[in-house]
DNA sequence: GCCGTTTTCGGCCCGACTGTTTTCAGTCG
């Protein structure tokens, strides 16, 4: 058996929470074992390395004895007796809307419900129903549960949501009677999947728009509608709860802020205003002292006056903002994007042509691009052979007299072959401007066969960049088998780049992976891989993904000059 | 269960809505 670490402890903890909960037990202990969880998980060091829990904060001395019962026996006592206790069957039901730990309670000691097969049976025997504090609706909304779950994953890739949460925001620019509106939640800090959408809506007119609101095409089921939340659920791909938050302008700020979350950082923040006196909700923040409550005209001014700097709702998850937005934080912008490093043409697989690919970067404002087109391995994107990319240059070298704002740097998205060797040799890539290294086959590979091929490409003085390093798509793909640890520490050592993919697909590396390649010193390139002008917008999102990552503008190559781009081209052929 | 230069006991983030109720518990975000 593998040594315990600390995600089993994480999980352990969890577990206990939940047959916690299941238990009816006070809410306070419940979330002290969550928080001791979320503790451990903020806390950097493994867990050899920690010799004194009770020094964290959020973990005491009981707590502490669990954790060394767990590491030395690898059981816990509390978490068995729970399981003697607690059918381990009412575990799953938590998720069913509707069902808390207390109601869950009730229908196990009064009917004996252990897991979903005995609760659907009560159900339709009626049981349920004639429970004190049950009724017909509870009843029906049970049922209408189990037959729904599972047929839809509990979150869904940001991808989806992003292009169904446009579709809603296109619904609200025509009702005319909202002032401004936003989307809040997990889809706002650009975490990779996503629940259910939250928008924040001002208006002086709530009824009217309540009534526009509930008249949206697709509306499944209206879950509910009251003075400032109308909740639905909308029939896409998927079923997907949308909830809407009406309130007035000057509430605007403190709502959008509340329902951004994280609900971590929002316990922080509302901690951070106890400390001074005052009370946070989404209405404003209130002076517990005289009850007056204070709005704001944004976000940026209600971090200010918590002396706090704007906090970008990427970063909202509980992390350290707090206590880093104190400062001036420096984390880069769109703004500061000078170039876009990967995208393809007709050539291979695009939908446009170089030419038309330079005017879209130049509409962006952009000072450099790069023309990346498939090489010729990938067969089924029309990937370009040798003789093929030798005539795109000389088309590119026509396109530079006419457009000399911007450099267009001609370049390759090579195929890295499930043997390990490179699509073209040396001798021809030296011919190009920029050589990006790519795999697209073999993605079932040993760890060992998938490092060599990476590695293989690292070594090339000619490969500047490792294209979507993880190949992963998200919530679709798991991606190949890459040390992510081990490819940071041979880009560093080998001058390469790598690429966060801004492409919301994959967002690859990850904000968590692209903040460990800037502690090791490693570039990183946000790159849209555009296959149309549409998609060379997802910089937008890439440069969102990078700030999660806590970015900085230095660690990022795009907002570099093109001389400067260059000199790191060149530290790695020399 | 955790925490404390105001506290070792009494707090712990705050509010809306539903469904079940006759004044509110439970759930949710």
């Amino acid at each position: 058996m593998n040594p315990l670490n600390k995600k089993d402890l994480i999980q352990l903890l969890e577990e206990i929470a939940l047959y916690l909960e299941l238990k009816g037990e006070n809410p306070f202990r419940i979330s002290a074992y969550r928080k001791a969880a979320q503790a451990l998980e903020l806390d950097e060091r493994s867990l050899s390395e920690i010799e004194d829990f009770s020094q964290i904060k959020g973990i005491g001395k009981g707590t502490q004895e669990l954790i060394n019962e767990f590491i030395e026996s690898g059981q816990s006592s509390l978490l068995s007796e729970l399981k003697a206790e607690v059918p381990s069957g009412l575990i799953p039901l938590l998720r069913l809307p509707g069902l808390g730990g207390k109601k869950l309670a009730r229908l196990y000691q009064e009917l004996n419900i252990t897991d979903q097969a005995s609760l659907l049976k009560a159900c339709e025997a009626g049981e349920v129903s004639s429970l004190k504090g049950f009724g017909k609706k509870t009843e029906a909304n049970i049922l209408q549960a189990i037959k729904e779950s599972g047929t839809r994953p509990e979150r869904l890739p940001i991808d989806y949501m992003l292009s169904l949460a446009r579709k809603i925001e296109n619904y609200l620019e025509t009702i005319k009677e909202i002032e401004k509106f936003s989307i809040a939640g997990s889809i706002r800090r650009m975490r990779e999947t996503i629940k259910d959408l939250d928008f924040i809506i001002a208006t002086d007119q709530p009824e009217s728009v309540k009534a526009s609101l509930l008249n949206m095409e697709a509306i499944k089921q209206v879950i509910s509608q009251g003075d400032t939340k109308v909740s639905v659920t909308l029939a896409d791909q998927y079923d997907v709860a949308v909830d809407f938050r009406l309130v007035t302008a000057d509430q605007f700020a403190t709502t959008l802020h509340h329902f951004t979350g994280s609900k971590d950082h929002n316990v922080a923040m509302r901690q951070r205003a106890k400390e001074q006196g005052e009370k946070i909700s989404e209405y404003g923040v209130a002076d517990l002292s005289t009850g007056k409550v204070t709005t704001f005209e944004s976000e940026a001014d209600f971090f200010k006056h918590f002396g706090l700097n704007y906090i970008p709702p990427e970063l909202r998850e509980a992390k350290g903002e707090l206590e880093a937005f104190t400062e001036e934080v420096s984390l880069v912008s769109e703004d500061q994007i000078r170039g876009d490093l990967h995208m393809h043409t007709t050539w291979s697989d695009g939908a446009h042509s170089v030419e038309e690919m330079i005017k879209f970067c130049l509409d962006k404002g952009y000072q450099y691009m790069a023309i990346t087109d498939h090489s010729k391995f990938l067969r089924v994107a029309n990937g370009l052979n040798e003789d093929r990319l030798r005539k795109q240059r000389e088309e590119i070298e026509r396109l530079r007299a006419l457009y000399p704002d911007i450099t267009i740097l001609a370049g390759v998205e090579m195929d890295v072959l499930p043997n390990g060797e490179l699509d073209f040799d040396d001798q021809f890539l030296q011919e190009l401007d920029f050589v990006i290294g790519a795999i697209h086959s073999s993605f079932n590979q040993s760890e060992a066969e998938i490092m060599k091929r990476l590695k293989a490409a690292m070594d090339n003085p000619y490969v500047k960049m490792i294209a979507h390093p993880s190949g992963r798509l998200i919530g679709t793909r798991e991606g190949y088998a890459v040390n992510l640890d081990e490819l940071i520490d041979y880009a560093k050592k080998t001058h390469t780049m790598l690429e966060l993919n801004a492409n919301p697909k994959r967002f690859d590396l990850s904000a968590e992976w692209v903040n460990k390649a800037q502690e090791k010193g490693v570039p990183i390139a946000i790159n849209t891989d555009a296959h149309n002008k549409k998609t060379l917008n997802y910089m937008t999102e890439g440069i969102k993904v990078a700030r999660r990552g806590w970015l900085k503008p230095e660690t990022v190559v795009n907002t570099w000059s093109i001389d400067e781009l260059q000199n790191f081209f060149n530290k790695k052929e020399n």
